[in-house]
DNA sequence: ACTATTATCGCCAACGTTGGCGTAACCGTT
DNA sequence: AACGGTTACGCCAACGTTGGCGATAATAGT
């Protein structure tokens, strides 16, 4: 049913090799055909099969994006960033929520392997990362974000959440908190630990104790932020700042305060990271740690371009610098 | 480089065909060489390439889902609904971004239709739909969101923001305000017609005149919210309430009003819509519209998948309803 | 014992491209 | 006139599957 390049060759009266040629702008054509066969092309709306190109070239012109979850507003502007990107350059993203769950985001993995993207960008949950690694080297090229093991074939693009958590902190104690909690997120992940260490940095770096039972974690979401926020206020009451591992954390925080009475920043100051678009919005506005998350979508998916069209070369990490940006929370 | 069928085959001892015959379920087969070739299959590692595979069964196992911006809050939701589905049936899902542009729309469907995708999930943006029309018939089943063309082979999913609209706006009046502003969005869209229909509807059943000078349209964008709010109230004092078409504007309409001096809701009521999560967060909390988003993305996945199964039926549309979520913004 | 039937499997073509190689025709050179 | 070199194109195989049909052996029917 849809025009293929046989149709082509045939109503132009060459060989399907010419079309091709044609096509691909390869090889030594004469002006004459190349306007006979692009005028058929027009008349009949020929368009060529990308998936019989594939199998031959292997080549998709397609890439996976693997995310956590792309509900999480934290993401949807850093798969903006791939995608524009990614668009420009002709490529199509398949976009796939691995929830955090190892086991899925092998199965993601695998399930792109089989569909022959020429490449992934993955911001990956923990765990050995041993699919990263079987990704990388039997299938293509990959980017991981904020990923600190370090596979031959995958790139990594990195925020440094470390120094984001410390400078959050050290905000805290310098305006003379000494009691700061924090709200961390899900159990394993990298990203928290980075971040954790930044707040013990922090800490150190005042002279200030490391209290575990200050520290909670959970899953990322406003909800539990608030119930930690309340859990750990009432429970140490001593506690006048907390540093929250992303900003809806954060909110769930300052929504806690209020409910227990307590003014924000003046009885309890909160800082929170990404810089979300909720975050200027609500009341008080939040103080927290900016991202740049579309440029970060942009440099990984640059990246995973760059590496498709040097199979061989290797690339070093790309470092993301991270803000400090005060608003009324803190 | 990677395991194919036919290495399969050798190791076994067997037929190619029979090899496909063990993947796919299908045929006669003894349970001896099953068991054979399945062995094979596992220590061989061998996975079947769904491009080669596609190039003869014409199925690639493949949809997309084009929306206005991933960015935009409204949409995170319902692509995770629609991804889901895809993938508890086996699908893959392209993202693209349309940006409301009906040239970069066309532009995207026929890079969909390229890669030979089996259906496609569209929010469409304004205008005569044609491309729309153009790939159901010459490509495959689409499933558009809130269209209300109707062409042979697009299947609908629609909001009833009419209703939405009207609901909120009747609460409005039924709250005493007589002089209610409207913050619409970009200016040629479908949604905005009905939601401005809606209000109209909601004025005319109480008999209030509609005035077209307190309808302001813009992007639906926190910034251009508070902009065109600053605009009404100052030039149109009379106006005691905000009617907005999203929660994004109706955001930026609440801090105007902050910036102005006017309390929410006593000086000037506000009512959204759609729902985000950011609704129930700012401060006063947005009285909105809620529509289920996942539920949304749910429904129209789950449609396009019976449209797959089931070619040559024609299905009704789906109508999902709205509700209304009375907060402290009005 | 001989045919009809079934279970099991192999062979070949096709899907729509591109890569590699071959080959006329034409050019200018000696 | 013979020759090497270029230009412009065609032919064939291959990519990794599946569909259709045919073949063989085993089983059943008479």
């Amino acid at each position: 049913m849809p025009v293929t390049m046989r149709d082509v060759a045939r109503k132009t009266g060459v060989s399907i090799r010419t079309v091709s040629r044609v096509v691909n702008n390869q090889g030594e054509i004469s002006d004459e055909t190349r306007q006979r066969v692009l005028a058929t092309i027009e008349e009949l709306g020929y368009r060529p099969s990308k998936v019989a190109r594939a199998l031959v070239t292997r080549r998709t012109e397609t890439v996976g994006f693997v995310l956590g979850d792309i509900a999480n507003p934290f993401f949807p502007e850093i798969a903006r960033g791939v995608m524009d990107t990614a668009e420009a350059r002709g490529y199509n993203v398949f976009v796939c929520n691995s929830d955090g769950n190892v086991e899925q985001e092998a199965r993601i993995l695998q399930s792109l392997a089989d569909h022959a993207v020429d490449g992934v960008i993955i911001y990956p949950g923990f765990g050995g990362g041993d699919d990263l690694r079987a990704f990388a080297e039997h299938h293509g090229p990959l980017v991981a974000i904020n990923c600190f093991f370090q596979y031959p074939g995958v790139s990594r693009v990195m925020i440094d959440t470390r120094r984001g958590a410390k400078l959050a902190v050290n905000y805290l104690i310098d305006k003379g908190h000494t009691a700061v909690g924090m709200l961390a997120g899900q159990a394993p992940s990298l990203n928290l630990m980075r971040r954790v260490r930044g707040y013990r940095d922090a800490l150190r770096a005042h002279g200030l104790p490391f209290v575990r039972e200050w520290v909670l974690s959970g899953p990322p979401v406003v909800e539990r932020g608030a119930e930690s926020t309340r859990q750990l206020l009432t429970q140490y009451p001593q506690i006048t700042a907390i540093f929250a591992y992303n900003d809806l954390l954060a909110a769930g925080a300052i929504q806690a305060c209020k409910e227990l009475g307590l003014r924000v920043p003046d009885d309890c100051a909160v800082v929170g990271f990404d810089d979300i678009e909720l975050a200027s919005l609500i009341t008080p506005s939040l103080t927290t740690v900016r991202v740049d998350k579309y440029d970060l979508g942009w440099q990984a998916m640059t990246r995973l371009l760059e590496m498709l069209d040097n199979p061989e070369a290797s690339f070093p990490p790309i470092y993301l610098d991270v803000e400090l940006v005060i608003r009324e929370s803190a």
